[in-house]
DNA sequence: GCAAGGTC
């Protein structure tokens, strides 16, 4: 029997310190090594990994893009090598004196596959310690006990199934990457990238803006009387006119101009109409499922936070202890989860205290459940853990009340609706007509009285009978077109990606983020660019798999089948690398041909218009100091410029400007985002627009005269600046938005006029004041407040409190901050992680 | 500097 303690090995910090807590009774203490929390407790160590901390790779001599060629990466070699080094040291240390090892990884592939990177860690530094493998769903007393009761092995070929799918996503992504990158040129941040994942879900995209291009619509006509049961009473409600087509099928819509105006005269001279039947039904409207990931982004998403955002809070709310792990595909509520207890916990709060109250009143709770039961974790729910409304910003408190309130409908009661069908017929024997109402009122609340998210809008249809005579008092004749099919949203994306099997809970949302980042899609909802077709168009013809949800499918099966024994990871990726061998006969046929097209497309997105000046080509150009603004392509023969706005990333919109036929132009920086609009006129209406003079310079008034005049720029800015410039630069900013008044008060300080915005829509002016004053104020405040740590990718609310807990306030502390050292003082944060974050806010 | 999958 070895000595030494044993070592549990979790999938992540959180859940080490739950499994610590259980199987210690509360007694387990944290402590750190190497900047990673060790729990420890009698004889046991629990460390959490942080997820994959090895990862795959080419070997370094295959780095160089232009030194290798692409096809070369199908047979190459790959190798695994540790991507987290300070938990792989960590691991390696408390592994070599452990007497005994359990993995306790998440219960799911990659959790097999994660499990199998610790085994080997631990193997290379311990050849003889036992390994066990334990496997819960939930991270409860019951589970964590039962399972460490019982523990089992480590499914190899599981795991092997995992290494298959990484080895196939290496190969076809990395070979084709750089095919498609040194094709068009396009080395350094904009190489041009393609995936089995990502691949699929851009041509979704593409494939919808073509059936949107390609759409012819069509003219039809709707026919609608506003019907009264007595003259003068609130009785009115609207009617549609309908026929049997023939099919004999219900149809609203007139295809025939003619047949509808026709229809219409009759409605028009109808005075009364005829109740010809009433059926009146109930129907019951059951709660919804428990959350998922993908269903909570949709909820989230009618609530307008973006699927990363949405995420992002999500993981915030975790991290704290309010909400359960919110990456899950189960839609099943574990059977240790006691609603009655959980709905306890909210008694008594004055936010859900009473829907609490109402929902245990009930005499009998029986749960929701959607169609997937799965092992890796429960539903996302609250974990009874409750904050305080001041512990959470507003976006997390309004997501935390969703989860709360998702849990709640779950154990509601369904909903009970009345509807009312009612129709009636117009005109004599020749020429009748049917119109319809369907009103729906509802009975029971049901659920809907603690889930606010959910539609429960009534339609009015009095009380009518059969036979009675209605006034028709309006008449309404609408043309119509039908619509082209509407662009995916992000959440119906993501649901789309769910159904066709592609990408998981964890990275659907990451892959459309990854479009927006490589230039393929840009607004919300994604529109793609030129480039994003040309590249789906590209491999439609030369590699149809990377762009198919075929890839994925098949990788599922062969995964299945290496779980089951009954296939290698060899024999799997042999033949995917034929594949991809095939791929690439045809790619060397094709010559120059995908290049020159990828080319173009970029171009095209980069195109602004027709320079005035030369006929050639006004694009988007980045100047040395990374801001933008517009160039004629034939520089240096031609050297047109027009400026840009300072703030955000050009974006060029469909529309173009009626004068200069040149496009629009949208500035994309987040909350900021404007319209900018034609560049060209903006720079004319400043050109005209004559400096308005309000005052003295205070730099060099007395000296030299300088003035400060109201100036337009040619980039669309405004600003308070010296009539000297460029002798003398002074300026203060104003506003972009609204038109700038001088007002009669002066501030008696500097003898400049108070100015007022006032906004072309009837909202409040804007009394902005002395400009000086007005921005020694801003400056006061932004010096306050530094730069925001949220502001930083990854630091949510929990984690920017924490960090303040200990000592960086802001952005500018965060970057001198030594990463071992804060590391160490900051919990579940290594040394990397301060690294990252440090490189993210440059 | 490539993918997709974990996690932060």
């Amino acid at each position: 029997m070895s000595q030494g303690p044993e070592l549990i090995i979790t999938e992540k910090d959180n859940a080490a310190r739950r499994i610590a807590d259980i199987l210690s009774g509360g007694s387990a203490e944290a402590d750190r090594l190497n900047g990673v929390n060790v729990y420890k407790w009698g004889g046991k160590r629990c460390i959490g990994l942080s997820g994959h901390v090895v990862g795959v790779d080419f070997p370094p001599e295959y780095n160089d893009w232009r030194d290798v060629e692409p096809v070369e990466l199908i047979d190459a070699p790959i190798d695994k090598h540790p991507t987290q080094e300070n938990i792989v040291a960590a691991l390696r240390r408390l592994a070599r004196r452990a007497g005994s090892v359990v993995i306790a990884t998440d219960y799911d592939r990659e959790g097999e596959l994660i499990g199998k990177e610790a085994y080997e860690l631990v193997r290379e530094v311990n050849e003889e310690v036992p390994v066990d493998r334990v496997r819960f769903s939930s991270i409860t007393e019951n589970e964590v006990q039962e399972a460490f009761a019982n523990p089992d092995e480590l499914d190899f070929d599981l795991a092997a199934a995992g290494e298959a799918r990484q080895i196939v996503d290496l190969v076809w992504g990395a070979a084709l990457t750089r095919y498609l990158s040194l094709s068009a040129r396009q080395l350094g941040d904009d190489f041009i990238s393609v995936g089995r994942v990502q691949g699929p879900t851009l041509k979704l995209i593409v494939d919808r803006e073509r059936e949107i291009e390609a759409f012819d619509p069509e003219d039809y006509w709707e026919l609608f009387a506003d019907l009264e049961k007595d003259e003068g009473s609130d009785g009115a409600f609207e009617a549609q006119y309908f026929y049997l087509d023939e099919d004999g099928n219900e149809a609203e819509r007139v295809w025939d101009e003619a047949a509808a105006e026709a229809a219409y005269e009759t409605l028009e001279s109808a005075s009364t109409a005829t109740v010809e039947s009433v059926r009146r039904r109930t129907r019951t409207d059951d709660p919804p499922a428990p959350f998922n990931t993908t269903q909570f982004i949709r909820a989230a998403g009618s609530l307008g936070y973006s699927a990363q955002r949405a995420m992002s809070i999500a993981e915030d709310l975790y991290t704290a202890g309010y909400v359960t792990y919110p990456r899950t595909d189960n839609t099943v509520y574990p059977d240790d989860l006691d609603p009655r207890e959980l709905l306890d916990s909210f008694t008594g709060t004055r936010t859900f205290g009473d829907d609490a109250d109402s929902l245990l009143e009930q005499e009998s709770i029986e749960p929701t459940a959607g169609d997937e039961e799965t092992t890796d974790h429960p539903p996302i729910h609250p974990t009874g853990e409750l904050p305080g409304r001041s512990d959470l910003t507003e976006d997390e408190w309004e997501v935390y009340e969703l989860v709360v309130r998702r849990f709640f409908a779950t154990v509601a009661e369904p909903a009970t609706w009345e509807h009312l069908r009612v129709v009636a017929a117009v005109g004599g024997d020749e020429d009748e007509l049917s119109l319809k109402a369907n009103g729906k009122r509802l009975l029971e609340p049901g659920y809907h009285a603690v889930y606010p998210y959910s539609n429960a809008s009534e339609s009015f249809v009095p009380d009518v009978t059969e036979g009675e005579e209605l006034a028709v008092t309006d008449t309404a004749f609408e043309a119509k077109q039908t619509q082209p099919p509407r662009r995916y949203g992000q959440s119906r994306l993501i649901e789309t990606m769910e159904q066709m099997g592609i990408g998981t809970k964890a990275t659907r949302h990451d892959v459309i983020q990854k479009l927006y980042d490589r230039g393929y899609i840009e607004s919300d909802p994604p529109r793609p660019t030129r480039l994003a077709r040309a590249v789906v168009e590209a491999a439609e013809e030369f590699a149809d798999r990377i762009v198919s949800e075929e890839m994925t499918a098949q990788l599922e099966q062969d995964m299945q089948a290496i779980a089951r024994g009954e296939a290698s990871l060899e024999e799997v990726t042999a033949e995917s690398r034929e594949m991809l061998d095939a791929v690439f006969e045809g790619l060397m046929e094709s010559g120059e041909e995908v290049g020159k097209h990828l080319q173009e497309s970029l171009k095209a997105d980069k195109t602004v218009g027709e320079c005035p000046e030369c006929g050639g080509d006004l694009v988007i150009r980045k100047s040395r100091r990374g801001s933008y603004f517009i160039g004629c392509d034939s520089y240096p023969d031609c050297e047109n410029t027009l400026p840009l706005p300072s703030t955000g990333k050009p974006l060029l919109l469909e529309e173009t400007c009626e004068d200069h036929g040149l496009h629009h132009v949208k500035m994309l920086a987040g909350r900021k985002t404007f319209v900018h609009g034609c560049p060209l006129c903006k720079a004319e209406e400043a050109d005209e627009q004559e400096d308005l003079v309000i005052g003295p310079c205070p730099d060099c008034g007395e000296e030299h005269g300088g003035e400060l005049a109201i100036k337009r720029l040619r980039s669309g800015s405004r600003l308070v600046g010296c009539t000297r410039y460029p002798d003398c630069d002074y300026s203060l900013p104003l506003p972009r938005r609204g038109d700038v008044e001088v007002t009669d008060a002066t501030c008696e300080e500097h003898g400049l006029p108070e100015l007022r915005i006032v906004y072309e829509d009837d909202s409040e002016p804007w009394e902005l004041g002395c400009p000086i004053c007005n921005y020694r104020e801003y400056q006061a405040e932004q010096s306050e407040s530094g730069t925001d740590l949220e502001s930083v990718s990854g630091i949510g609310s929990k984690t920017a409190e924490k960090l303040k807990d200990a000592g960086v306030e802001d952005v500018d502390s965060l970057k001198s901050a030594e990463p071992d050292a804060l590391a160490e003082r900051v919990d579940g944060v290594g040394p990397d992680t301060v690294r990252k974050w440090q490189a993210d806010a440059d």
